[in-house]
DNA sequence: AAAACCGAACGAACTAGTTCGTTTTATGTG
DNA sequence: CACATAAAACGAACTAGTTCGTTCGGTTTT
């Protein structure tokens, strides 16, 4: 976490990003982000306000991020999930960001949650074009499945058990497991139903 | 959240819950929570020792009552999905609790986990036993299809868009719609996958 | 009378944000 | 290339406010 060749500017939201996802807005310290930045406190409040902005800023990239990672194509939902799943692993610190802002924040004051937004319509208004090509259960409501497969992906950060204890281990082999295990989940969710009983 | 006819102690501690899981370890105040409980902070520090070992007090109650609530029973994991939704909406400050204890904590100093592995694996257990009983597809690996159900009924606590912005509403109605869709993906991960090909 | 409790004040440590003098780096000019 | 000048950056000290945890005299309860 030393200086690189990069601009104070960028160093300094890098260590942020660093800082805020292992410690939150409360727990992250200005003088350890300008310390592993390489930087003064001094460049840090030039180019940042204040600690919340430099917080959103940081939301903002992770999101950005984020969303321009995992995306729905194809009319593939699962290999979605397994894209969403990818992400969690390879990048942990963007879902901490994320858990982070929902707790310490009122939800009035969130500027970067646009971005969140607009994927989301995006993936949705993919999901019903999924439905419509057939590859999709057509009586699943998307937005809700969309929160589904986000559910599905996501399980092994959240779960208690696993996210507390680090239970079940971490080595590729048991992330493999899981991932497959993912995508065979949302392979069920999505399999439109066998042709519906006579009546 | 005033003077109950309890013991100051359990007011404390029940003040010190709504605290935590509103602002977390870092963020909690004490002397908020000495004024929410009508006690003094001479008391407060008279029953608990410490911010930090009053946090893992709550931690541990919530943890004792979210797993005595939610129990897989009759085989039925659709049942046990919805009875964990359930909880997920009555008790929203468990799940946030559990957050906070999740990214505040570097895991080595968690002594009220053992609650948690308790039950995940009486859980993990009754679904072999649904397994044995033909109600759930043999081929999910027991602990595995856990973390899945529980992803899925703790979806919308989870998903950003939704978290964010409280999207899609919270009244009754959207809260029925989301329960039933938890129960029907469930359905759809444990049916027992038809006969298998003849190959 | 003894124990439990309150309220208020206090100390010590910590932290966000500011200020300022000095050093480095970039830029333009002869 | 040499040199002057301005901007960018550093480092260290400082301010002002907050917060945990303690102390203690007085009051209520048992």
């Amino acid at each position: 976490m030393a200086r690189n060749g990069a601009d104070p500017q960028t160093r300094i939201l890098e260590a942020a990003r660093a800082e805020f996802a292992a410690y939150g807005l409360a727990g992250a310290r200005i003088d350890r982000i300008a310390k592993n930045a390489s930087a003064s406190k001094e460049r840090l409040y030039a180019y940042y306000s204040d600690k919340k902005h430099l917080f959103l800023e940081v939301l903002e990239l992770n999101l950005r991020e984020f969303t321009s990672d995992a995306v729905l194509t194809d009319h593939d939902v699962p290999a979605f999930a397994g894209a969403l799943f990818d992400h969690t692993v390879q990048h942990g610190d963007h879902l901490r960001m994320i858990d982070w802002a929902r707790l310490e924040t009122d939800g009035t004051w969130l500027p970067a949650l646009e971005v969140m937004l607009g994927y989301r319509d995006e993936q949705v208004r993919r999901i019903r074009l999924a439905q419509a090509a057939g590859r999709v259960d057509a009586s699943w409501e998307p937005a809700e499945l969309m929160t589904l497969v986000f559910g599905i992906a996501s399980a092994w950060v959240h779960e208690p058990g696993v996210a507390l204890t680090n239970a079940g281990g971490s080595d590729s082999v048991a992330i493999a497991a899981r991932r497959a295990n993912v995508i065979r989940a949302v392979e069920r969710l999505v399999a439109p139903s066998a042709t519906p009983a006579i009546s």
